[in-house]
DNA sequence: TTTCAGTTCGGCAACGTTGCCGGCAAGCGT
DNA sequence: ACGCTTGCCGGCAACGTTGCCGAACTGAAA
């Protein structure tokens, strides 16, 4: 039991052409009942398993589904394991690139997964990355891309996320609520489009409830936690330092949650705090941290099924976008007016 | 620019043969250096990438590694990416299955992979295997496989791990120096060889201290902060209750904390609690957790390395085990007697 | 008997690449 | 003029699979 079988080998057990091997593999119409069983029966014994090279080669189709991510924090990789899970079950494999968050590293991913020809992309962009040049030249080869988690109207594809600027809004609201008055706002890069719904969100909920926005309580910043740990301190520096502060994620939640202990503030008396991605860590951190949370694993399953019907209807899915809504979990880094649990 | 371009191509457009081409971009000697340069010119301009599923299925190889690992948290991920690393500068592209610490997964994942054809595997075995068959008989096909982290004895391979034993025993040995008196264990599912190492260490600490071993205080429970937190609470529900906790992974340090605290204990004064992993949030939670930590990333470079040698020299490698050394990081919750910092 | 439809099968080419073999011409020495 | 080496190149087959075409046989209708 060396090399694996191959239709050749059944084919010359049974005495038949290898075309009919492989038509009765495929359950073809037109052969012979009896010779099919014996087909069957053979390669149930020498354990044939199609050769997936030979067959990509063939009908040009790898059954592989190349997803390129800036990371695989604790979103996505939830996000990606909703993409695995769909695309396992309609026979597609995936392969998983991570763009660290470079521009650089993420055209290399393309290019590396376009030679391992897969069928296609799901892509969530890194916050380095302003020319969409390469992949639109993707497009222009008509190999489907669909964007999920980090959309940009830059790139015209069908599109799965979330809705941010509703992120944005509950979590200030909840603030505001709270009796918070100068709240202080730590964005992202100030091209990422996820990081300026958020913001968005934010602006629109002190809009609504009448509270006057002060440019000097929004502050962007790197995506990391020890930027954001620098850009609390100074935030606390200031005068009119802020009592509360809404972060753009759970990793900048933390940063900012160690400035405002090394100052010796109590949360959430002295300030209150709000994340964003309702990573595990907020619930273990003391205080633990409200955190709006996202439907990860579902959006990477809508991911991976808006893919699958691309692949199958490649005509104007273009202009789909498919928006999942969040949710605010409320812990104590936030509750300045008990009563809750 | 629809379809990617092909030798054939090249060979039309310069009317000369296919395999003139081939050899040419292949560099080979007997070839002309004008014509050489002007197949070098044109593949340029055409943009031209060989077809791997033709190159794969003349020569029998997919440079691909199937690595398999029962979960992907915090030091599994980093050792998949020093994976990564080096493979893919060796010209490897690594697909990474995750089993769910589930053995029927495990199985199935080795399928899968073994039909796309991987070259070989990088194995971390599920905890609930205990019959290899399934990777025996990949390696009666002369499939090369390395075992990393999860390493055991009934599967014999090259392999790459961390020195356990040492691990535990530095653990105990420093909760013993600062002044703990009944220290317990909270130990893994009992098949798991890791889990059983560090237990040995622990075991190995005690006797070399002179500490008498108390069965009542070693306890197996799975791999999950929920056990942990309920085998803790029962711990703590003793008439003697133990004064220190070393549990073999930080999640179940998180378990056990969360159980300490629900009763009401301190740490370190009360209770002393020494983690395994070093996961970043054993240093954001209150009180952070001392942690033994292993060289993740660096285990997974050796593990691609050694890998790649077994490809190119399959003879007896099989003996060969490579073994690191882990770091005791000592944090809050275990500093009875201060002094550090 | 001829014709025709239906059933079942084999042969050939192709997907893109490379390895092997052999051929042709030029250059060299005899 | 002959043979030998050397440099350069083309043709063929093969990797494992499938699609297309046509052949061979059967049985029945004309």
């Amino acid at each position: 039991m060396e090399k694996p079988a191959t239709i050749k080998d059944i084919a010359k057990r049974l005495n038949i052409s290898l075309s009919t091997v492989s038509r009765a593999l495929r359950n073809a119409a037109d052969v012979n009942s009896d010779t099919k069983k014996a087909v069957l029966a053979l390669s149930e014994e020498l354990n044939y398993q199609p050769n997936k090279l030979a067959l990509s080669l063939r009908q040009k189709q790898t059954h592989t589904i190349g997803v390129i991510v800036p990371n695989l924090d604790y979103v996505l990789s939830l996000m990606v394991r909703g993409i695995d899970e769909v695309a396992l079950e309609a026979g597609f494999t995936v392969m998983v690139c991570q763009s660290n968050e470079s521009f650089g590293r993420e055209i290399l991913n393309t290019r590396r997964l376009l030679e391992s020809l897969v069928d296609g992309f799901i892509i969530s962009v890194s916050s380095e990355t302003k020319s969409f040049e390469h992949f639109k030249k993707i497009q222009e080869r008509n190999i489907p891309i669909v964007v999920f988690d980090r959309v940009t109207p830059q790139l015209i594809a069908p599109s799965v996320r979330i809705d941010n600027e509703e992120g944005g809004f509950i979590a200030t609201e909840h603030l505001i609520e709270q009796g918070y008055k100068r709240i202080a706002v730590l964005a992202g890069p100030e091209n990422l489009g996820v990081s300026n719904k958020r913001l968005e969100g934010y602006l629109n909920a002190l809009k609504k409830y009448k509270v006057k926005k002060d440019p000097s309580l929004i502050v962007h910043c790197d995506f990391n936690q020890d930027y954001a740990y620098y850009a609390t301190l100074e935030l606390l520096a200031m005068k009119k330092r802020p009592d509360a502060i809404f972060t753009i994620s759970d990793r900048m939640a933390i940063g900012a949650m160690l400035a405002i202990k090394k100052k010796g503030l109590r949360m959430p008396q002295d300030i209150g705090l709000v994340g964003f991605n309702n990573e595990p860590v907020t619930g273990l951190v003391t205080p633990s941290i409200s955190s709006v949370e996202m439907p990860s694993f579902e959006l990477g399953k809508l991911a991976a099924k808006l893919f699958i019907e691309t692949m199958h209807h490649p005509e104007n899915l273009n202009s789909v976008e498919k928006v999942l809504k969040p949710k605010l979990i409320i812990r104590e880094s936030s509750q300045k007016n008990i009563q809750y649990k």
